[in-house]
DNA sequence: TGAGTGAGTGCACTTGGTGCAATGACAGTC
DNA sequence: GACTGTCATTGCACCAAGTGCACTCACTCA
């Protein structure tokens, strides 16, 4: 494979995945992802800031992609159903990516590291939505809350979803909803 | 000071948290933390299983606590509330370290790397509160619901009592508990 | 006094991660 | 066709986190 082979960062992430799949993340090092890709550690660390993060390149993808849905959203939502109703949409989009998906949600279940980093990319999103609540002139810590318990949702009807790919999604928020209003009540 | 001081674990959190205020967490090395403490690099990673976890050192701790007061909560209790109720009273304790807990937080505040142990740590102890509610039982779902969405309260509330050390925690927790259930409704 | 225990140590090693200078494929310009 | 600039990629040296293993040595107890 030539020096300049394009899409080095997919070829990266493609080739992490295997690996990852193959042998489990701590039993791999960066430098034989860099290598099946056909480059060098050296650029892996060119792309990604750390080794964790080849797993996560698609969340700034879908932090983008939820705040635009939460613009569409109706003006006068509540908090919580207007983040619920992005979140929906946003894994509307994701279920195109099937079989991707549960490679990469199967290498995160293996390794409390990658645990760590999903669960600071989730937080993030959470400040994020709450964020743009705020602009609709939620309190803050109730527009934190909600956006919180929205993406606790989101979280179980994604794993259900994993669990049964051929379900529908939005169905599955809509009964992780239903569970999230009897847990509070 | 000597090859066998006593208390080696304490010396080491002490040195570590000074440091870290000192200079920034990325800045210290364990190294470092080992000499202040009078200790050794190797001697560090006997007692810790990497760099972040001096600082959490008192998780397990708390756990069993949060664990202990769940079970002394009544029976019918609703779920959310008695996670609640257990938090509260684990909070009370933890309000005994005042200073050394301002310090700890702040130390935490200025690095993703240790907010990223946080939140696992606080994910491992919403799922450990959900089990207890199952023994209870509450339906799986409702029960990691309830346990997160009080995990949320709590760390709303302690978050505010840093800001405000003086302030009751009972009450910050009840206010908090009143955010969240305006949020939800 | 001598064996055993266990906390602490020294050392070599792997791996993640970074700074810096060099390379070389490509585009555009004269 | 030679010249120039750009930029992804690379090589190399280096630091720090973390580990395996053998060793030391203060203390205990028979």
């Amino acid at each position: 494979m030539g020096r300049w082979e394009p899409n080095a960062v997919e070829r990266l992430q493609y080739a992490a995945v295997a690996l990852f799949l193959e042998r489990g993340y701590a039993e791999v090092t960066v430098a034989e992802i860099a290598e099946r890709a056909g480059l060098t550690k050296r650029t892996f660390f060119n792309h990604f800031t750390d080794k964790r993060e080849v797993i996560f390149a698609g969340a700034a993808a879908f932090e983008a992609d939820i705040v635009k849905h939460l613009t569409e959203v109706h003006a006068d939502a509540k908090p919580l159903d207007a983040a619920v109703q992005a979140l929906t949409r946003g894994g509307l989009d994701l279920t195109r990516y099937g079989e991707a998906a549960c490679a990469r949600r199967q290498v995160i279940a293996s390794s409390p590291e990658l645990q760590e980093r999903e669960l600071i990319k989730m937080a993030a999103l959470a400040r994020v939505i709450a964020k743009k609540l705020e602009d609709r002139l939620v309190p803050g810590r109730i527009a934190l809350f909600s956006a919180q318990a929205a993406i606790a949702v989101f979280t179980a009807a994604y794993d259900a979803w994993i669990d049964d790919i051929t379900a529908d999604f939005a169905t599955l928020m809509r009964q992780s909803l239903a569970d999230m209003h009897l847990a509070i009540s």
